[in-house]
RNA sequence: GCGAGAGUGGCGGAACUGGCAGACGCGCCAGACUUAGGAUCUGGUGGGCAACCAUGGGGGUUCAACUCCCCCCUCUCGCACCA
C-alpha cells in the first residue's frame, strides 16, 4: 500500500452512473404484477431551475423508491411536470419568449438538473400538463363532470384589477391591492366555471377519519376548511310583510334568548326592510362596512362591533315576541343565510354588541346549580347548561332541549334541520393564456354545447398577443374564437377562459399509471393496480388547495366509473421547509454571504449581522442554489446532507459544514474500501458461525445497522438516524482495521470486516446511490447495486455473551457489573453487592428495594 | 381568540413501549503522519475544582421521567367575527 491511494472523484463517478442507468433503462416500471409500491413526489412547476427544497423532496422520495426496489418491490416511481400557469405568461410579457418555448426550455433544463441528482425516475412516464396529450383528458374530464352538472357556469364575483384590466387570482391581491401596478382591486361580476365540490362535503370531511397515515394537522386544516356545521335553519317572519329572515344556527336551544336580529351589511333585504327614516343611516353604514370588508388585515378582535337599526321588527317564531332588525358589520353573507339570530347572554358578539347599543339580554340556559344575571354579566355564557325563560323546554339540559326545539319547529313548518358548510364550489375560470382551454361552444341558438370527445383535445392557439391587459387573451384570437356550433352549424364563439392549473394536477397520479393510453386519461387496470399512491411527499403549503382538489377528483372520477377507490394517497408525508441564516447590514439590509466577507459589508465595511435561520428565499438573500453544491461535492454528498441533517418532516438548517461532514463521510466510506481493495476482494463475507472478539463485536454492529437502518427507513422515515448508525458502523470498521494487517484474507476478522464493507456500501445505496454503485463493482460484483437484495440481519448475531449493566443507588448511577446476558435477578444482586464501588454506597445501609430490568439496568434504594 | 406542533450542549439533532440524557454530525481542543495542512488517522469535548447540577419554568406519579399527569411561559405554523 506505499502507493497513494486513488481519491474520490464523485464528478467522475456520478456522470458514469447516470450515463449507465440512462443507458440499460434501469429505472424503467415492471408492468408485469407484484408487490407493487407507488412512490409519488409532487411534481415540480418548471421555474427554470430546481431549488433545494426540490432536492429535499426528491432525496426523500428516492430512498424510499431505491430502499423499496431492494426489498422486492414493484416500485412505480415517476416525474413530471405542472407546466401550465401565470409565470410563462409574464416571461412572454416581461421578456417576449412565447410561454410554450419558455416552459419547453425550462422543463429540459430542470429534467437535466434531476438527472444529475441520480433520481431513480421512470422518465418513459414523463407527462408534462401543458401539451395536448395531457391538457385534452382535462378537458375530456371537464366534460364528464359538466355531463353529471358537476361543472356548472354561475355569475360570482371576482378580484379586479381595474389598471391592468384583468381578473386576479385571491394569492395576487396583495392587502387589497393589484400584486403588479398597485392600485386598489375592485370586486367584479363575472360569469364562471365551477366545480361542485361541495356535493362531495361530507365524504371528503368523513373520509379524513380513514386516513391514518397522513398527518394529523392536514387533516386538521382539511375538516377546518370544509367547516362542517350541524344546526337548524329557522324563519323570523318580519312584521307587516310577507317576507321572513332565514337564519342558521347551531345553537337552536337559544332560540327563546333571541333580543334582536343582525344581517350582513349586503344582505339583499335590507334595502327592502329599511324605514323610510333610517334609510340614509342605514345606506352610510352600509358603504362603510363594504369598504372596511375589503381591507380584511385587521383581526377580528382589533375590529368594533357595530351595527346599525334598520327601523324594522321581526318575529321569534316561537315565543312570539318581536325583535329589532340590525345590519351589522360582523355578519358574513358567505356564510349560512347571511342573517344571524342575536343571543346576547349566550354568544360573545351578539353579548358586545347588545352591551354598545343597549339591547336586552336574555338569559335561557343557567350553569349547573347557579343563575346568570343579565345586568351583572360580564360575558357571554356559551356552554351547556340547564334552560330557564324557555317555555315548555324549562329544567331540560340544555343539550337535549336543543333537539326538542328543532323538532317544535319542524312540526309548526318554522324551521328545519340544517347543516352548512364553509366549503364553497371551486371556481376554475381564470382569465389567462396559458392554461388549459374550457372545452364549450356558445351559440346564439343551441346555448352553451359542450365540445364533442371526437374534437378534444381544444388546442391552446400558440399565436397568441400577450399583453397583461383586458380580459382573457384568447378573447382576441380571432381563430380560436370563431367556430361553428357542433349542435347547429351556425357562428358560435368558443369559451376563452382557461382552467385553473389545480385542475391538471388534481389527477396526474392517474395519468402516470399509464401515460401513453389514447383511449381514456388512464387505464382502469392500471390505475386499479397502481393505486392508491402508498407515499405522497411534498409541501406542507399544499395542506388543503391541492390535496383538497385532488380527493375530490378521485372520488368524482370513481363515481364515473373510471376506477374504484375512495383515496388517492395512502400515506402522506409532507416535508419541512430548507432554511438558512440570513446576513443582514445595518444599512444595505440583507446581503449574500459573500457580500459579507470577515463579517463586514462589501459596500460600507460595517459589520453584519448573522442570523436569525429562515426560509430559503431569494428576497432575504439566503439561497443556496443546488447546482453550485452538487458541482462541488457531487450529488451524493448534496443527497446525504439533506437527509442527514433533520428529519424529513422538520425544517432543515442549510450550513456548509455540514455538507462538508457529508462529505468527508462519503470519502470516508471510499477509503475504506479502496485502501483494502486488495484484501476484500479476495476474502468472502462471513455468514454465520461462532466469533470473539473485535471480530465478534463487528459483526454484531454490523447486524445491528441493517436492523436499524432497515426499520428507520421503512417504519418511520427517520433517514437521518438511519444515517448515522451506517457512521457508526463505518467508525467501527476502521477500528478494526490495524488487526487486519498482515493477516490473511480467510481469518474471521477479514471475513466479518468484508461483510461490514459489504453491508455499508449496501446501505448507503438508497442515500448516495452513484457511490454505492462504484464501490460495489470495485469489489468484483457483475450486478448493479440497485438489482441487489437489501441486506437481512441476523437476531442471533445481535446476541450479547456478556451485558455490561449500570448499577444505580437511589436513582443515581453509582458503579456497573458485567453479568451474562439474561442473568436472573439473584445471580445480578450477588455481582452488584460483591462489586467494591458499590459496597462503598451501600455500606452500613438497608437495602429497602433492588429492581432490576433484565439487562438493562440495576437500581437500589437504600436507607 | 381557536386549533396543531415544538422548546434538550456553542450549533444541527439522538434517546422506539418510562430504564446510563446528549448517539451521529458540525464546531472546538490535543496528538500522530507530514516541508506544510484547510488532507488523513487517533483521542478528548454539557456545566462545575468538587460534592453535585443539567432536557423552557413550577408541581406531581414512580425504585426510575426528555418520555406519563396538572399548572404556567415562549416560539412556529394553520384558521380567523363560521352564527
Amino acid at each position: 500500500m506505499a502507493e497513494k491511494t486513488e481519491k474520490y472523484d464523485h464528478k467522475s463517478i456520478e456522470s458514469r452512473w447516470q450515463a449507465e442507468w440512462e443507458g440499460n433503462g434501469a429505472f424503467r416500471t415492471a408492468e408485469g404484477r407484484g408487490d407493487k409500491y407507488y412512490v409519488l413526489e409532487m411534481f415540480p412547476y418548471p421555474s427554470g431551475k430546481i431549488h433545494m427544497g426540490h432536492v429535499r423532496n426528491y432525496s426523500i422520495g428516492d430512498v424510499l423508491a431505491r430502499f423499496l426496489m431492494m426489498k422486492g418491490k414493484n416500485v412505480l416511481h415517476p416525474m413530471g411536470w405542472d407546466s401550465f400557469g401565470l409565470p410563462a405568461e409574464n416571461a412572454a410579457i416581461q421578456h417576449g419568449i412565447p410561454p410554450a418555448k419558455w416552459t419547453h426550455e425550462n422543463i429540459a433544463n430542470m429534467r437535466t438538473q434531476l438527472k444529475r441528482m441520480g433520481l431513480s425516475y421512470d422518465w418513459t412516464r414523463e407527462v408534462a400538463t401543458c401539451t395536448p396529450e395531457y391538457y385534452r383528458w382535462n378537458q375530456w374530464l371537464f366534460l364528464r363532470l359538466f355531463e353529471k352538472g358537476l361543472a356548472y357556469k354561475k355569475r360570482s364575483s371576482v378580484n379586479w384589477c381595474p389598471e391592468c384590466a384583468t381578473v386576479l387570482a385571491n394569492e395576487q391581491v396583495e392587502d387589497g391591492e393589484c400584486w403588479r401596478c398597485g392600485s386598489t382591486v375592485e370586486m367584479k361580476e363575472l360569469d364562471q366555471w365551477f366545480f361542485r365540490i361541495t356535493a362531495y362535503a361530507d365524504e371528503l370531511l368523513e373520509h379524513t377519519n380513514k386516513l391514518p397515515g397522513w398527518p394529523e394537522r392536514v387533516l386538521t386544516m382539511q375538516r377546518n376548511w370544509i367547516g362542517k356545521s350541524i344546526g337548524a335553519e329557522v324563519d323570523f317572519k318580519l312584521e307587516g310583510s310577507i317576507d321572513a329572515i332565514k337564519i342558521f344556527t347551531t345553537r337552536p336551544d337559544t332560540l327563546f334568548g333571541v333580543t334582536f336580529m343582525s344581517l350582513a351589511a349586503t344582505h339583499p333585504l335590507i334595502e327592502k326592510i329599511t324605514t323610510p327614516e333610517r334609510k340614509s343611516e342605514v345606506a352610510s353604514f352600509v358603504a362603510k362596512a363594504k369598504a372596511e370588508a375589503k381591507n380584511a388585515r385587521l383581526s377580528p378582535d382589533e375590529i368594533v362591533k357595530e351595527g346599525v337599526f334598520t327601523g324594522a321588527y321581526c318575529v321569534n317564531p316561537l315565543t312570539g315576541d318581536k325583535v329589532p332588525v340590525y345590519a351589522a358589520n360582523f355578519v358574513l353573507m358567505e356564510y349560512g343565510t347571511g342573517a344571524v339570530m342575536a343571543v346576547p347572554a349566550h354568544d360573545q358578539r351578539d353579548f358586545e354588541f347588545a352591551k354598545k347599543y343597549g339591547l336586552p339580554i336574555k338569559v335561557v340556559i343557567n350553569p349547573q346549580g347557579k343563575e346568570l344575571d343579565p345586568s351583572t354579566m360580564e360575558a357571554a355564557y356559551v356552554e351547556p347548561g340547564v334552560m330557564v325563560n324557555s317555555g315548555a323546554f324549562n329544567d331540560l339540559p340544555s343539550t337535549g332541549a336543543a333537539e326538542a326545539i328543532i323538532d317544535a319547529l319542524e312540526e309548526q313548518k318554522k324551521g328545519k334541520r340544517s347543516i352548512t358548510y364553509r366549503l364553497r364550489d371551486w371556481g376554475i375560470s381564470r382569465q389567462r393564456y396559458w392554461g388549459c382551454p374550457i372545452p364549450v361552444i356558445y351559440c346564439d341558438i343551441c346555448g352553451t354545447v359542450p365540445v364533442p370527445d371526437a374534437q378534444l383535445p381544444v388546442i391552446l392557439p400558440e399565436n397568441v398577443n400577450l399583453t397583461g391587459k383586458g380580459l382573457s387573451p384568447l378573447a382576441g384570437a380571432e381563430d380560436f374564437v370563431n367556430v361553428k356550433c357542433p349542435n347547429c352549424g351556425s357562428q358560435a364563439r368558443r369559451e376563452t377562459d382557461t382552467m385553473d392549473t389545480f385542475v391538471d394536477s388534481s389527477w396526474y397520479f392517474l395519468r402516470y399509471t399509464s401515460p401513453k393510453n389514447e383511449t381514456l386519461p388512464f387505464g382502469k387496470d392500471e390505475a386499479g393496480y397502481w393505486m392508491p399512491v402508498d407515499q405522497y411527499i411534498g409541501g406542507i403549503e399544499h395542506a388543503v388547495m391541492h390535496l383538497l382538489y385532488a380527493r375530490f377528483f378521485t372520488k368524482a372520477l370513481r363515481d364515473l366509473g373510471l376506477h374504484e377507490f375512495d383515496e388517492p394517497f395512502k400515506n402522506l408525508l409532507t416535508q419541512g421547509m430548507v432554511c438558512k441564516e440570513i446576513t443582514k447590514c445595518p444599512e444595505h439590509g440583507y446581503l449574500y454571504p459573500e457580500e459579507a466577507t470577515g463579517g463586514k459589508c462589501h459596500i460600507c465595511g460595517k459589520a453584519v449581522s448573522i442570523g436569525p435561520v429562515e426560509k430559503m428565499s431569494k428576497s432575504k438573500k439566503n439561497v443556496i442554489d443546488p447546482d453550485r453544491i452538487i458541482r462541488e461535492y457531487g450529488a451524493d454528498t448534496t443527497r446525504l446532507f439533506s437527509l442527514f441533517a433533520a428529519p424529513p418532516e422538520k425544517d432543515l438548517d442549510w450550513n456548509e459544514e455540514g455538507v462538508e461532514g457529508s462529505y468527508r463521510f462519503l470519502g470516508r466510506v471510499w477509503r475504506l474500501v479502496i485502501e483494502n481493495l486488495d484484501l476484500l476482494s479476495e476474502a468472502k463475507a462471513w455468514e454465520t458461525g461462532a466469533l470473539d472478539g473485535g471480530a465478534r463485536e463487528l459483526n454484531a454492529a454490523t447486524h445491528r445497522t441493517i436492523k436499524k437502518v432497515t426499520q428507520d427507513i421503512e417504519e418511520r422515515f427517520h433517514f437521518n438516524t438511519a444515517i448515522s448508525s451506517i457512521m457508526e458502523l463505518v467508525n467501527a470498521s476502521y477500528q478494526l482495521m490495524p488487526t487486519l494487517n498482515g493477516k490473511g484474507s480467510d481469518t474471521a476478522e477479514a471475513r466479518v470486516f468484508k461483510k461490514a464493507v459489504e453491508s455499508i456500501v449496501l446501505l448507503i445505496a438508497p442515500f448516495a446511490p452513484h457511490i454505492s454503485e462504484e464501490l460495489w463493482s470495485r469489489l468484483g460484483s457483475s450486478e448493479p447495486v440497485y438489482k441487489m437484495r437489501w441486506p437481512l440481519w441476523n437476531e442471533d448475531a445481535l446476541k450479547l455473551e456478556e451485558v455490561e449493566i449500570p448499577v444505580q443507588v437511589n436513582g443515581k448511577v453509582r458503579g456497573r457489573v458485567t453479568v451474562a446476558a439474561g442473568a436472573d435477578e439473584a445471580a445480578v444482586k450477588e455481582a452488584v453487592l460483591s462489586d467494591d464501588k458499590i459496597k462503598e454506597f451501600v455500606a452500613g445501609k438497608e437495602i429497602k428495594k433492588f429492581v432490576y430490568v433484565t439487562d438493562k439496568i440495576v437500581n437500589m434504594v437504600v436507607a
